[in-house]
DNA sequence: CACAATTCAGTTGTGTACAACCAAAGGTAG
DNA sequence: CTACCTTTGGTTGTACACAACTGAATTGTG
């Protein structure tokens, strides 16, 4: 192979090495996140969840799923197990019967404190600067957006 | 709020923008991967399998754990599916009979030129060229290198 | 040789993640 | 008011991902 082709071969290995990295990454900072929020007795998406209702209070499950980007079978037995952990309370909306909100118990809004410390232990992980976290969640948010818009135009 | 305590409370979010950031990238290009691989019968876990093994040859499940991050409980289900759809054939070693060998079928061989095309169509999705796709997978590389080497010194 | 420690694949249990489908509630055109 | 359509949350089925454990095979050591 000489080395136009062999740059074109590594070329179209590129996107794998990305797509494998990134989930190498993903993977890598659950992993830091994980012994943190145990003591907690959450898991990294139920953090989430915890952060969003932390932040704005009550909302309901599409609301959720749009802000984190998931979808209803993956929220609801989420939901159901914070729910039996006493950490939210989940009801109906009377104006709109088909729609459920997901509140924060005191138990809940209570785990704030404790949570205070995480993310500074995982900013330390990185060991990357302001600068670089800012640069970097850039880059992930463009290729995101690229790859949302060809998705759907196929 | 003022200036100095919005900035630090904003710097103490951004690991978990970033981490979040990542999942979603890692799940958008799950997405864009799918229908291509849904034609070949494939999930992207196991594409990178049969990637490993067109590559390679033959692997045992250690060493394919080891290349792609995975560990047996991962694995075990996967190469048996695999091994289901008449794409893989796993046989012990029989000068160590706890390792077990897994290589390609002549189906799983023949599927390498189908997969063909995927590469070029994912790498137009990102919308990104080969410089900024390079220096995004040497970032997240040190990203997880970083917090690998942190999840062991805690 | 005997026997303890290690290696390796597999199993079990829990928890995402998404597709496909369902039912109830609400809205709308006729 | 009725028939249709959309929205919303839920359920089911499939497939990762990892922790904790099991059991067989191998290796190391006295």
């Amino acid at each position: 192979m000489d080395r136009t082709a062999a740059d074109a071969a590594d070329l179209l290995k590129l996107d794998l090495q990305v797509c494998f990295s990134l989930h190498a990454t993903a993977r890598a900072f659950d992993a830091a996140y994980r012994p943190l929020l145990r003591e907690l007795g959450l898991t990294y998406p139920q953090y989430l969840v915890m952060l969003a209702l932390w932040e704005r209070g009550a909302l309901t499950v599409k609301e959720l799923g749009r802000a984190l980007r998931l979808d209803s079978g993956t929220l609801s037995p989420l939901l159901k197990r914070l729910e039996a952990a006493g950490l939210v309370r989940r009801a109906r909306d009377p104006r709109d019967e088909r729609s459920v909100t997901v509140a924060p118990t005191d138990a809940g809004a209570a785990l704030r404190e404790r949570a205070g410390a995480v993310p500074h232990r995982i900013m330390e992980a990185t060991g990357l600067g302001a600068a670089e976290l800012i640069e970097l969640r850039r880059t992930l948010d463009d290729l995101t957006a690229a790859l949302d818009t060809a998705a759907r135009r196929p």
